[in-house]
DNA sequence: ACCTGAACACCGTTCAAGT
DNA sequence: ACCTGAACACCGTTCAAGT
């Protein structure tokens, strides 16, 4: 039967999980596909559409969180990025993909707007929670795109391993150094 | 007379001034320089080696600051982030090909080994500082793409400004939330 | 509605051969 | 030492034509 546009973003998930964005090419899925490359632009628009959807499928495995009370929402906040860490670690360039569909289309992001409601609810004002939940998705990106970086330039090597466990410490001390600024910054919230 | 190293760099970091990263190939370097491309494979064993040295050299327009007192030292902190923001912020794509640099050969971007030397003379102990670089840059090239993409997406349209103006406030609120929640971690700290 | 076939305008990298 | 010419193995996107 017919290639339908879901067939197409699995194929691009499972060539991105398991090769990464270098080999994530439309002419390559068309091969996977069986069908030829043309084929797929009657799905997709091209192929950054392909890869917002891409992202959106990969942040799609994590559950959406009770909502918290203001006294648990910071916690709630740590939880969430823990979970979408380890939703993305495993996916090669999953932190530059996902950094793509932020620019192109945030909202289609479902976990990133939960983040930025808990950041409310934990008493945060309107400007001031974007830019509040900007640093932890900066931190987030980038602690992920490091640590892949290291386990690819080491891989093999015994060293790839201590990288890995250098990248997990720093990220819990950024998550925790972050979220201990931002209740310094306002001392209504707690 | 003949080509030189310096020459290829000056002259990528000139295409990527002007027309960004998708414009950066070895074929348009080589065009622009009046030589076939293989050339160019004389001077640089890759592209990816010639983008490090392109980082390099944008990171080298900051100058180097005095060094501070520990009590200095995080507002010197404060002030490097900013002249670091200030190179990259005109040149597209330049957050992406530092990030590459980063992971690629770290030692080539002077200006970072500095953050850490003042990190350290805040009184930051030895996995810590590294950890709380690591966030700093993060925030850092994280704001840097993203204040582009919303320039390069709403570009010509009044929105862009506007954007603009959000990135670099939330840059600031960033930095300021990030330093005083490395302060609060280590109380031995100023 | 969905796909093929073929083209257009590109890429990065290598390497024998030239000067 | 430095470069040319030419090739190899790719790209994303478009579109008339087919079913």
């Amino acid at each position: 039967m017919a290639l339908t546009r879901g067939q197409l973003i699995d194929a691009a998930v499972g060539v991105l999980s398991e090769f990464g964005l270098a080999d994530l090419s439309m002419r390559r899925l068309a091969r996977e596909l069986d069908v030829q490359v043309g084929a797929l632009y009657w799905h997709v628009k091209s192929k950054q559409e392909l890869l917002v959807d891409v992202a959106s499928k990969l942040l799609d495995s994590v559950p959406r969180p009770e909502t918290p009370t203001p006294g648990l929402a910071p916690m709630a906040v740590a939880v969430l990025l823990r979970h979408l860490r380890n939703a993305l670690i495993t996916v090669p360039d999953s932190a530059e993909v996902v950094q793509l569909a932020l620019s192109m289309r945030p909202e289609s992001l479902d976990p990133l707007g939960w983040l930025l409601d808990f950041l409310k609810i934990a008493g945060l004002p309107d400007p001031e929670a974007g830019f509040a939940r900007h640093v932890l998705v900066n931190h987030l990106l980038g602690s992920i795109a490091a640590h892949q970086e290291a386990v690819a330039l080491a891989a093999g090597q015994e060293s790839s391993q201590i990288l890995a466990e250098w990248e997990d410490s720093a990220f819990d001390y950024g998550v925790r150094v972050i979220l201990q600024g931002i209740s310094a910054e306002h001392p209504a919230t707690i």
